[in-house]
Order: C-alpha cells, then structure tokens, then sequence
DNA sequence: AACACCTTTTACTAATTGGTATCTTTTTTA
DNA sequence: TAAAAAAGATACCAATTAGTAAAAGGTGTT
C-alpha cells in the first residue's frame, strides 16, 4: 500500500506516459490537425502501442478535448504568474507573445482555430466550456480595465476586442512569414504583435 | 454542328451543372471543411449522382482547387472592377469587405484558412499558384502606394501587411461574433474593419 | 422515329481508421 | 524467485469514403 500522495514506480511511470501522450497529441494536432491525426499517429509518437493508449483515453475525441483543457489551464497558469506592475495592454501583449512563441515552437494556441466538428466536440465537453468561460471572463475584466485607462479603443465592444484578441493567438499569417526563414520568430512575434494592436494602418481607422 | 462560341443545349446544361457542382462545393467547404465534405454531400448538393461528378472532375482534390481557383478569379474581378476613385486603403477596405460578406453569406474568402494538407494540394496546382501569385503582386502594388502616401505604416514590412490581411478574411472570430445573434452582419463587417486596419489598442503601439 | 450519347442507379472495390480482443512478454511487487 | 499486473504486439472488426463498373433509362440530335 502506497502512501498518500506518493505514487508506485509503476503509477509513475503510467503518468509519464499519459504525459507523453498528450505532448505527442499537442504536436500532431498542431502539425496535421484534429482530422488527419491518427490514433496510430498518436500512439507512435508518444512511444506506446496504440492498445495502451485507451488505457488513457477512451476515444479520439476525450484525448484531444483534455490537450485542449491542458491548453486553457496553461495559459490561465501564465496570466495569474504575470508581472502585477503590468498595464492591461501589456498583458494582453505578453500573454499572447506568449501564445505565438508556444505555436512557432510547433505547439498549440490556447485557443486554436477550430473546424465546426471540433467546435460541437468541445462544446459538448463541460470542463472545456467551464474553464473557456472562466479564461474570457478574466481576460474581459483586463480589457474593461484597458479601454477605462486610454490602452485599448473604448468605441470597440469588449467581444469584438475578445474574440478578435483570440484569432490573432491562431493567425495563420505566423505560418506564411515563417515559410521562406526570411523572419526570426522575434521579428514574427514583434510583426504580429504591431499589427494586432496597431493595425494595418495605424490611424484607428474607418 | 453548332456555331462557334455557342454551345448546344446538352453542353448548355453540362456548363449549367458544372456550375452548380462548384457552388455546392463552395458552400460544404465553407461549411464543413475540406476533410469533412464527402463526394456523396456534392453529389446530392448539387442534385446529380456521384458517379457523374467524375465527369466533371477527375478526383475530390481537383473539384477543390477549382473552386479556390474561382475564388481568386473572382477577387481579381472585383479589384479590377473596383472604382478607380478609390485610395490604396480605401481599395483594401473594399475588398476585405466584400470577401466578409461572401462569408457572412455561407460562402469562402479568397484565402481561406486552410490546412498543411490543403495548402500542399493546391500548391501542386500550377493555375492555382499561378493567380494566386498574380493577385498577390496587385495588392503589393497597392501597399505599396498605400504606405507612400501614408495610409498604411511604413515601418511594416510588404509582406507582413499583406499576409495579415489575408487573415483578416479567415478571420475565425466573425463566427464568433455572429452566434448569439447579437451583431447584423453589416456591424460585424465594420467592427473587423475596424480592429484590422486600426489595430485594437489605436495607438500603432508597440 | 431511330440512333447515339449521356445520366442515373445500384452495387462494388480498396484503403483508411477508430476501436477492441487475445495472447505474449516485460516489469513490479511480495 | 514466484506470482500478479500491466504493457506490447498482432490481428482483427466495423464503418466510412474515394473512386469505378455496368446495366437501365432519358434526352437531344438528325
């Protein structure tokens, strides 16, 4: 009999695995997305029989909705680790700095841009919608905050600001520029970040 | 024998279903996705049998990358179509309006966010690479005026401007915004008109 | 009106893939 | 060292789907 809290050799071992598992399924999503990415896929990558890998998850879809989770709690992880002497803009800046590091490194945004089939499958996951709502509502009390003190534009509503905020995280633009080497993923991030909170014009135009 | 130029009413009515095939194709990727879309969905859109669809076009990959391909005709028609009046942004306003309201109405941006696997498929179609290069340089031409003349920020790269712009029209947060109902459509359009010319803070910050 | 061609229908093939059963082998624990 | 539990390998099932073959029925052309 285990202690509390400690685990057997052999349940850590099976936790590593569930580990690698979810990394190996944060790569093929990211590199072949939801449809193309095979179970075989995932079991190959992570190093384990595809058998073994419905030790973990019962089905394609639970595996990719907890990478999902992981994604959110991740990126909650890292607003609530922020430097408290930043501005609402500055967050927002650096949380989303962050997010398309995460992506040119060949991971995932936290929140990816989904087909409609993934959507309703995410949807229909309560701990996925819980914690999606929970993370809007801490980013929309930042943006609140942003347009009271001058950051952000006042006339935009805070959804319109949101979910445009969200699509920049899953920009496909990051891809194109990083094609031909011609950027270092600084200048992207830099690039992506100017034209997200600047614009294409810079005159707050229209 | 029939006269040049006009076609007898058999070929009439190929031409009439060939454009149906294309329309229904248009409307299930934009709504399921290329993976998603089966032949049978075509078929049955388009109101003629499977078999017959390989009359028209030889696999599911060609069927695709002719649509894209009309989809950037048809953007080159509109540019050139456009009122000489207009300025560079002016011109790049336009256009991004008009591809959001195909969207808005079920239908595919010129650039859609595609997938690697997509994307590798119509880069192996030379008439697709082809146009897409050609609209590319024309709305190069455009920023390229629109920076001289101070509408758009000098200081951003050709191609960091053009491939976010891109974006812009796969823009994944109009669904968003368009769920609840809460927005007509003509508001969304202005409020991603908005954020990606004038950027969500206003100030070019950063 | 008869012919020729095209479309439809039905059925099929082959490949892929999510998921599982079974048996063998390794590893952990006692 | 022996027993027990879990992981691996192999093979398989069932469903989906791109693409095709062949026969039957319409439709336009001459």
């Amino acid at each position: 009999m285990s202690i509390f809290g400690k685990l057997s050799f052999k349940d850590q071992a099976f936790k590593l695995r569930e580990a690698a598992v979810l990394d190996a399924t944060t790569r093929l999503l990211a590199s072949k997305g939801f449809d193309l990415m095979t179970m075989d896929d995932v079991a190959g990558e992570a190093g384990i029989s595809k058998p073994s890998l419905y030790k973990h998850f019962k089905s394609k879809d639970e595996l990719a909705t907890e990478v999902m989770i992981r994604l959110l709690d991740d990126a909650m992880a890292y607003l609530a680790e922020q430097d408290a002497e930043l501005t609402p803009l500055q967050r927002l800046q650096d949380l989303l700095a962050w997010a398309l590091r995460t992506r040119l490194q060949g991971g995932l945004p936290f929140l990816p841009s989904t087909s409609p089939q993934v959507r309703a499958m995410l949807t229909r996951s309560l701990g996925y919608v819980s914690r999606a709502l929970k993370l809007h509502r801490q980013l929309d009390a930042i943006v609140t905050v942003g347009k009271k003190v001058g950051e952000l534009r006042a006339e935009l509503p805070n959804d319109v600001i949101l979910y445009s905020y969200y699509a920049r995280t899953c920009d496909p633009s990051v891809e194109y520029l990083r094609v031909y080497g011609k950027y270092a993923d600084e200048e992207i991030v830099g690039h992506m970040l100017a034209v997200g909170f600047g614009g294409l014009s810079g005159r707050g135009a229209l």
